[in-house]
DNA sequence: TTTTATTAATCAATCGATTAATTAGTTTTG
DNA sequence: CAAAACTAATTAATCGATTGATTAATAAAA
């Protein structure tokens, strides 16, 4: 047998260089020598572990995205929880999780942002739907039991939720103005961003979501 | 003197084509043989008139956003208006202006949202900011004259009102399915889209600005 | 006639991908 | 155990296609 731990490693490395280069220069403007000339590899390479340019593309998706979906479902099912608390956790799992992980979103947004539909914009949709999904179900489910306000418009909370996520990492030149700081330091999201950001957030949908008569929660 | 009309005319027409493949290709994406080919013209023509598929980038720039932000600069000087009835006036024509210009701004949005510092990203961002600090000094101003809630984060609720934005604009495939209607339709943006989308801006809005005492405004 | 507009053809550069050749690592065999 | 055989990994060179841009020639307009 091989020594598969060498080669998985250098897969890896290949990989996180991708996912900045992407982020970067976008799909578009990426090219495969930016990547490889990055990793310190043959161009050829790319080719022989990942076949193609969007072979790369997609493997970043498949190292990412299942175990995240997994936590939030699960917080989704979580039937020991109210729904206040339930948004709660979902909210802290993805702040942390799309901060962290934020090239790979300032990626995943870019390319899900063209007006013509694709096979890759088909298949990013439904990767993000499931993740909308579940705090959908969130959401419909506290407004069923009465603990958020029936009048709630719950598709468009969808969009401030994730469009408040999207504006902060995605446009990180802007935000950055914006914030006074530099959004894409790492020190800067895990001891400012992070917990402004998830305070912010629960203090954003609480006002919204709170029903008009139980003012003292 | 030339026939300044019809040259005017077909650089529009050119600038129309190139505004709607910018937006479903991407800038890197979008090849000057589409854009001509699109608009009919000679592929030379555009450098002809833009000198570069840069400039024809510009050039879509230039005309959308002077006096675009000229409006939005009145109402954020408007004395003889409150805060509240600023930031109503400041989403109204914000909302319509973005919703109507869709193309443009997820041309917009597409080309910022590379974290790799470029002359182009700078261009962009000073071209945003403006909106962003109209914006910005209406919130402060309410704050500082005990309109808002003097607690609230001025930054952050930019980032929720942009982004929220640039959610259902700039991601319509993903809006559209949440949003059970394809927000890229004309008649739906002008009869469904626009008018949810204020009413729940605003609604959001008041519930976060709100002071706490006063409930019933 | 002079300026402006438009065309087809072509430029060098870069793109993603592939090739054939070579090295390194592992397994088989005598 | 070591030589041979085989497989996997890696390289440099190159492929055809496409990119943005430019040219020189032509047509239209002033």
């Amino acid at each position: 047998m091989k020594m598969e731990k060498d080669k998985t490693d250098k897969k890896d490395h290949i990989l996180d260089v991708a996912e900045r280069v992407f982020a970067e220069q976008g799909y578009d403007g990426a090219s495969t020598r930016m990547i490889s000339g990055g990793a310190g590899v043959n161009m050829a390479m790319l080719n022989y572990y990942f076949g193609s340019k969007e072979g790369v593309f997609l493997a970043i998706f498949d190292r990412r995205i299942s175990n995240f979906q997994a936590v939030l479902l699960s917080i989704g099912n979580d039937e020991s929880i109210n729904s206040w608390e339930k948004l709660d956790k979902y909210l802290d799992n993805y702040i942390d999780k799309v901060v962290t992980n934020s090239c790979f979103h300032i990626m995943l947004n870019r390319e899900i942002s063209k007006s013509k539909k694709t096979d890759l914009t088909d298949q990013i949709t439904d990767i993000m739907m499931k993740n909308v999904n579940v705090f959908l179900n969130i959401i419909s489910e506290g407004i069923r039991k009465g603990d958020f306000n029936k009048d709630a418009d719950q598709q468009l909370l969808v969009a401030t939720i994730f469009g408040t996520k999207n504006y902060i990492i995605n446009t990180p030149h802007i935000s950055s103005k914006v914030l006074g700081y530099d959004v894409l330091d790492t020190d800067v999201q895990n001891n400012l961003l992070k917990p402004r950001f998830k305070k912010y957030m629960k203090t954003l949908l609480k006002a919204y979501l709170q029903n008009e008569n139980d003012n003292n929660k």
